[in-house]
DNA sequence: CGTATTTAGTTTCAAATGTAACTATCTTGC
DNA sequence: GCAAGATAGTTACATTTGAAACTAAATACG
């Protein structure tokens, strides 16, 4: 047996290396992880969000979600208010320097994707989007 | 902008979703990691081999092969032995106890492996490992 | 109302992991 | 042979992450 030809391995190899070249990428141009990448981009087409809501959008976990969110306050890239209907709950949005950094990182990350499709034919491609959705329905 | 149809973001939550399946299903059936399930795949084709040698035949970092070798021989699944050659290096193999444990996982980790695929194509699992070559071929 | 239960968010704790520093040994080049 | 550098493996430290406990506020319900 040879693990290297195991199927799940490979995927997880795989995907490491996709992350991890995209952590560096996001880490050398604009200073941000991964997380702080997400939940920006979520507040970006989400103004005015609280935490609860990022979790319901995203799958990430509600204390990772809460850390990212005092990080990126600290780098004022957010703001936050207390929700006036709902003294728990904190809402968040971008500040005017979010959104500067998002006009920069969301060209950016479409350019980054394209530079990785475009490497495939389209026919690679559309099997590609296939099979990613038949391994979403297969693993519910 | 939406990060979820975002293709290395997908990429990246499928491979999630596998890993945690694969090293939930290795600790109830064998209360072994993944690190640990890795490395004894290694020693069952490899017997009589140190640490280094482990390391080149992985992506699996040093320390990492260190600490997880430690954890084997504390579990009596492997034995360790000097080096004759070189007081550096340690030789480690499968006791009897790893060999039979591995009696009982490949098979199991054969069955895995079937059980995802099984529910592809014939197409389809031909596409996804010439997608994966693919990308390996892209990302070096 | 007032008590019990949920919920939003944070903090604390433990586990996993990688980098860098370290020890001990080996190899190289003089 | 022996000093200088390379190598095998471990240890120490910092970072990331998730689970569980916790705080404070909202809601449910008698």
């Amino acid at each position: 047996m040879d693990y290297k030809q195991f199927i799940p391995y490979q995927i997880s190899a795989l995907s490491l290396k996709i992350s991890k070249g995209l952590a560096k990428h996001y880490r050398d141009r604009f200073d941000i992880s991964v997380s702080e990448w997400r939940v920006l981009v979520i507040l970006n087409s989400h103004p005015n969000i609280t935490a609860k809501a990022i979790a319901d959008h995203t799958q990430m976990d509600k204390v990772r979600i809460s850390r990212t969110l005092k990080i990126l306050a600290q780098k004022f890239y957010i703001k936050q208010m207390s929700h006036p209907e709902d003294a728990r709950a904190v809402i968040n949005r971008l500040s005017d320097d979010g959104q500067s950094l998002m006009q920069a990182v969301i060209p950016d990350a479409v350019k980054y994707e394209q530079s990785l499709l475009k490497q495939l034919t389209t026919i690679e491609r559309q099997q590609l989007r296939q099979l990613i959705a038949k391994f979403n329905q297969i693993l519910d």
